[in-house]
DNA sequence: TTGAAAGCGCTAACAG
DNA sequence: CTGTTAGCGCTTTCAA
């Protein structure tokens, strides 16, 4: 591999000459840029930008820390940073913790250690030391859905509550009053805050929360299923069931099924996140979309802005992405309950 | 920052000690590897990962070039590749090409500029010679799913071929002779190889191959949607349609509905990778699997020895990896066909 | 405008 | 066993 010094020498120049046409600085003669861009180009000159950025102790990378790459909201997120990144010249460092604290500790460090030039943390694992640690330490982070009260990190997150209230102002819209809540594992950030969501949505309808129809679950298709199985077993069944996810409303979805129901002529059912599994014909959810896509490219872009300013600016930013409720086919006005069951993908009454 | 001078002048050694014990070289004597240790944890000295990379020119990066993230079978590869990566302390530097020529050229330039040790490629983009020109550098590569004849790249790829060809003795079992083919576009290796495999199992039945039911379309559900479509309205319509893949097939699922026939009374459907959606109740689909997690592993496993070998050993190493028919609910045997349709989920014939 | 020299932080040779 | 020295490839003073 040819270096500067090949380069200099081939072009007759010095390698800080070489250098300043490279970087466009120092406002070199015409005539050796030339000389020096053919030389260049002869060799196949590439810079080391390892040796690079040793010297300038910047490496334009961006690190990412992500919980699980096989879940696509993660694998979204993912797409989003490196399509920033790749546009501006940064390349992507990731790695995964699968919510592991100390994994998540070992793989920010090892960043670090690869002197990435900020961190992007779209993981849940609980280690908030960590993060204060990073930001403590002037290391420029952006959090995506986790929020350190107290933490001077930059955070950008999807307006979880808001998309929930969207929901219950939906189904109460098309008459439902007995309304039960299925949510993901007490711990989950995103799920605390739809049932905080669902929970304004009833109080602003003037519905008392009634806490048996509300379910704690895995969030995944098993956790649905169970809920609803628990649900559809009380005497004073509901007659909408807002889950927590797409997926846990796809267990929710075969329960009813399987209960001799229809959706949505005995149950509205909605979900959240809008995965591409809604969408389905067969599925035909109502949802809330929210895109992971744009999570990640507003925290890359934030991040990377952070990057090109001075550092003296600790401006502390905060950024809520709305979300949109998609009405397909799983809601029903409540008097549809005495329809003739059967149809199964008939037209919703809302809209 | 401190670096391994300040580590050096505090534990009263020199610089080259501290690396030695840092790296477990050259025989340090325990009194001196314990003030080093100690000096190190006091400081809270890392060493710079850079400057240690420019200096052994070994990076412990691996580049990953995909076609794009938020396709799950990429996201899986990349999750495959990260899981052997982290284990063996190795660092994933990733970026996307969506399937263009230059953009592959350029990302995987971009990678070599940053040094890393060698690079995976599971990109389907056409640009043969950028793969053929980092091999021609004796640069280390591993092709996923692609392989280039003549060139001397290792490669571990899925058996296809082998999957389709389990699927039409699966359907021939059933009695079916009258299979029709639903194919992606025509430069989609993975489609051409499942194509074959189609061929073959008709001719290892002795079925005469019928072209008028072999469709070509796009690899989504819009392309199996519009196949299934033509293949419906033929006079002498399939017993059983095979797609390549499996939004296809559930593309396939929602016309042969839409047709008023049922699956698989009046129609089998086989479809291709086993994604997460196959496995939902609604969709129930008989299909082939094929770990993409695995894939990643393997292509990653393969890589990182050949890295820790001398450079000498120049063995081509090419790796076909098996799959497996999953057998659901999508098909039945052919007489079934007399079945009362309208039950939708009845158990398959076979097995 | 151009070049010489120093140094980013680290490790490999070699000398002691 | 330990320290000195040199240099990986680059950029950046500073002097010419």
């Amino acid at each position: 591999m040819p270096t500067v010094k090949d380069v200099a020498r081939r072009a007759g120049v010095s390698p800080a000459t070489v250098s300043n046409v490279i970087n466009r600085k120092g406002n070199v003669s015409p005539a050796l840029v030339e000389s020096v861009t053919r030389a260049i180009e002869e060799l196949g000159y590439r810079p080391n930008v390892l040796a690079r950025g040793l010297r300038v102790s910047r490496t334009y990378t961006v690190g990412l820390v992500i919980s699980d790459m096989l879940n696509p909201y993660f694998s979204e997120i993912a797409a989003g940073v490196e399509r920033v990144c790749s546009g501006r010249g940064y390349t992507v460092l990731f790695c995964t913790t699968g919510d592991d604290k100390y994994a998540e500790a070992k793989h920010v460090q090892v960043l670090r250690d690869r002197q990435v030039d900020g961190i992007i943390v779209a993981s849940t694992g609980a280690g908030n030391e960590v993060i204060e640690k990073l930001v403590a330490d002037g290391y420029p982070v952006v959090l995506i859905n986790r929020r350190l009260d107290g933490v001077e990190a930059d955070s950008v997150v999807s307006d979880n509550v808001g998309g929930a209230l969207q929901v219950m102002d939906y189904l109460v819209s098309l008459g439902h009053r007995r309304i039960a809540f299925v949510a993901g594992a007490r711990d989950s950030l995103p799920s605390r805050e739809r049932l905080d969501g669902y929970l304004r949505g009833l109080a602003k309808a003037g519905i008392m929360v009634d806490n048996d129809i509300i379910r704690y679950g895995y969030l995944k298709y098993s956790g649905g299923y169970e809920a609803a199985k628990y649900l559809l077993a009380l005497p004073d069944r509901p007659t909408a069931i807002f889950a927590a996810n797409d997926m846990m409303a796809i267990g929710v979805m075969d329960a009813v099924l399987e209960a001799g129901l229809t959706i949505p002529q005995d149950i509205s059912l909605v979900g959240f996140d809008d995965t591409m599994l809604s969408s389905l014909k067969r599925i035909n959810l109502t949802t809330v979309r929210q895109s992971y896509l744009e999570l990640g490219e507003i925290a890359t872009k934030m991040l990377l802005d952070k990057l090109s300013k001075r550092p003296g600016r600790r401006s502390l930013k905060r950024q809520v992405v709305p979300c949109s409720l998609v009405v397909r086919g799983s809601c029903a006005h409540v008097t549809a309950k005495t329809n003739v069951p059967g149809v199964g993908s008939a037209a919703p009454a809302g809209r």
